[in-house]
DNA sequence: GAGGCGAAAATCGTATACAATCTGGGAATA
DNA sequence: TATTCCCAGATTGTATACGATTTTCGCCTC
């Protein structure tokens, strides 16, 4: 559920949900050159349909297009860090108190296995996979608020900040991340909205925090071995 | 200043703020077939250059994409019109705090003259320029409160406003608009912030409550009269 | 060895050709 | 007359060709 705004064109949107869940999962980082030959090899398309993916992915803004010079994985700057985590708190304040409001025991449920799938994928080690779950669960909780509009925005924060997290997150402790999950999930079930609202808030302020906002140093790996391919 | 995301291809974004602009002037209405040969024709360009500007506005759920059908200006629905606003509540709220306690007097001065623009064009008949220039006077305070992320957003949920008016609106005082921005821009001036967030969310409030939010029946008129070619 | 120059290679931007799909209307049928 | 079926025309989906621009890299000069 690595969601995407709305492509009609399918095949597009499948290469643009292949790209965006290799940046959430860090396989692609920031700045790496998305050429559009290669990435059409790796999915078996035309150069029209990765264009297409690349423009869906630039309004994401998961990718920054320049003209005349290519597609390259964004590189949001610490002000677009504190903006985008200032958006969310915003954003997810409303979510979190909805959410509360009007989750279901399947909700709650979903939520749960979401949770316990993460914690899986961090034990294996899976450190790529267990972030992008746990992007996820905001967006579920976003889901089950139940304001398409509103979600869509936090869909396209979750992502950037995906961005974010690659480039500025140095300390290790993902734990923190599940506890703040598991306390966020008995809010919502015990329906207390104001304290599931405080939660989120405290949640995305610690994030926040974790970060090392200073300049990111980077050395872009290969496009193919995020896909595995020789 | 109808500003649509950040879209490399120069030809490209200057068909999608064409029809943008249109459609924010309700030359063309929701439901509209946006044939991609008679677009291409009107501005000159070659469906390649279309069909990016196309998915642009689609990205901006401005335009639907049908598979295999094309592309239509977006119908909102009911659920959808009363989603805008409420995230627009949310968001803008936080604009026009956040633009009260930053606006420098060139800031207000710009105000000024865009709503003294937006009542001549009211004044002249010119109802279309005048809605226009009134979303895009939410534009300027979400750009003075220099939130570059969340501006995006607000710039978004006007432009899908316009879609918003063109179907639900049908009682005709769009005068109370530019009363509403005169109050917001005094207290902007005034940098009363807590005053400027007050009234942003009963400005929008109030026209959220001007719609008349039943089912719209429209009839599409034709593509190229919006651009007054024969 | 550093720096500048220029041609070749790589890459992007756009138009266009052709295939796939949809639409509308007329003929055939009940 | 109403309904179904089918085909021609229109329209979108995708690949590819070609021009424009950028990048690379060898070569020359200092």
């Amino acid at each position: 559920m690595t969601g995407i705004g709305i492509t009609s064109n399918q095949r597009g949107r499948n290469v643009a949900e292949g790209l965006a869940t290799a940046i959430h999962e860090h396989r692609l980082s920031p700045g790496m050159k998305l050429n559009e030959d290669e990435v059409g090899e790796i999915f078996g398309v035309s150069r029209t349909i990765v264009r297409s993916a690349l423009q869906t992915l630039s309004h994401a803004q998961l990718v920054v297009i320049e003209p005349n010079r290519g597609a390259f994985v964004a590189r949001p700057s610490i002000r677009e860090a504190r903006e985008v985590f200032e958006a969310r708190a915003l954003l997810e304040t409303r979510t979190a108190h909805s959410a509360a409001t009007r989750a279901t025991t399947e909700d709650i449920a979903l939520l749960k296995r979401h949770i316990d799938e993460e914690h899986w994928a961090f034990d294996a080690g899976e450190t790529g996979r267990a972030l992008r779950l746990s992007g996820d669960f905001h967006i579920e909780i976003a889901r089950i608020a139940n304001q398409a509009t509103i979600a869509a925005f936090v869909r396209q924060l979750v992502a950037r900040s995906s961005l974010i997290i690659a480039l500025y997150w140095r300390r290790r402790q993902a734990t923190c991340e599940s506890h703040a999950h598991h306390a966020l999930l008995k809010a919502l079930e015990a329906h207390e909205a104001d304290r599931a609202k405080e939660l989120m808030t405290s949640h995305l302020v610690d994030l926040l925090s974790l970060l090392d906002l200073t300049e990111p140093t980077d050395a872009p790996a290969s496009l193919k071995e995020a896909f595995r391919l020789p």
